[in-house]
DNA sequence: CGGCTCGGTTAACGATCGCTAACCTTGGCG
DNA sequence: CGCCAAGGTTAGCGATCGTTAACCGAGCCG
């Protein structure tokens, strides 16, 4: 694993426990034990190794949405690989799920403005199926919708009680009867 | 409405955007229009602050917790119940809900300790009512899907679209069909 | 009136932060 | 060998942070 990596991932796992403002260039330095500035030989700055994380992880999430929407024809059909492709990432990617919504204001302008795009367009392609389903879905409560399905799959972080493979089928489960298929 | 109160509820709005790491004192006193310091003739500091509006916040949701089972017998109307108040609660106070989970860490050690407590009874009240329904389900599960449903209804923050009756109802037919009711 | 409390001010202290500078060591290579 | 780039180190700078200290005006009360 290269450096640049295992600095990624030990900050993500950091950032998630304590806040990216909770975390400094010293702590993140010697949880990947190398102490301090050295960081600044593979990034630019604390703010870069943030939206690094955020950017790709929304990038990730992006395309495999579009994935699964091109991979199926019937709206329900794509709401299950969306709702199964989600899931998959929240359990496999628990700190950067968590890092995700609680320090997305804390990136610089051009990441920020970034992320957001690429999450507006995901959020596009679930409430796209949702709509599909039935006329009686507007496009904002259809966006709601979707923004209260990923609440709940990404409530995994918060309790680590279940084993992966029964935590998986449990939100699947509630998310798509929350979706009401 | 008291200086205290003020303190409080423009302390959980700033930190709700921000993060408690990223609200100054400054900033604070200077939203409320004072200036700085002036915050320590009302808290014996920041972390106070921040205290209060978590354990306050805590002590609602399960005393409601608690009225919810109280209230009925059967445990489809008890958690009917259940979701109705946290619902209610995620719509008036979405500020509160986003520092919940997000500057729970940044707690002192006595303050986290109780809000932890209040939130696993509030879990508990949650878990024993889905277990009431059947047998096929086990605690661990039940606790898992609470949290999920937590997750589903506290997305509210995020998606501020719908005008709130909408968002009610919305949320709330997801919530119980979550929950399999 | 005299004094006390309450809620505010500004100034300043010590700690910590992100970041830069200067230096050192190692490995590959012409 | 001589050199350079890569990836570390420590020292230290400037800014900002939470907090305290010292002071001050308004209002209440004996």
């Amino acid at each position: 694993m290269s450096r640049r990596q295992q600095i990624l991932d030990t900050a993500a796992e950091l950032f998630a426990q304590r806040g990216f403002h909770g975390v400094s260039v010293a702590d993140l330095g010697a949880a990947c034990g190398m102490s301090g500035p050295a960081l600044y030989k593979h990034f630019a700055g604390k703010d870069a190794v943030l939206a690094e994380m955020l950017v790709s992880i929304s990038r990730w999430l992006l395309d495999g949405g579009r994935a699964a929407a091109a991979a199926h024809t019937d709206p329900d059909d794509v709401l299950a690989a969306l709702v199964d492709h989600h899931v998959g990432f929240a359990l496999e990617h628990r700190a950067l799920i968590v890092v995700q919504d609680r320090d997305w204001s804390s990136l610089p302008d051009a990441a920020r403005e970034e992320v957001r795009t690429l999450q507006l367009a995901y959020v596009e392609i679930w409430a796209e199926q949702l709509c599909r389903r039935g006329p009686s879905m507007t496009r904002d409560r259809a966006r709601a919708a979707a923004h209260a399905a990923f609440g709940l799959i990404n409530s995994t972080p918060h309790s680590g009680l279940l084993p992966d493979d029964d935590m998986r089928t449990l939100l699947t489960g509630m998310a798509l009867a929350a979706l009401g298929g």
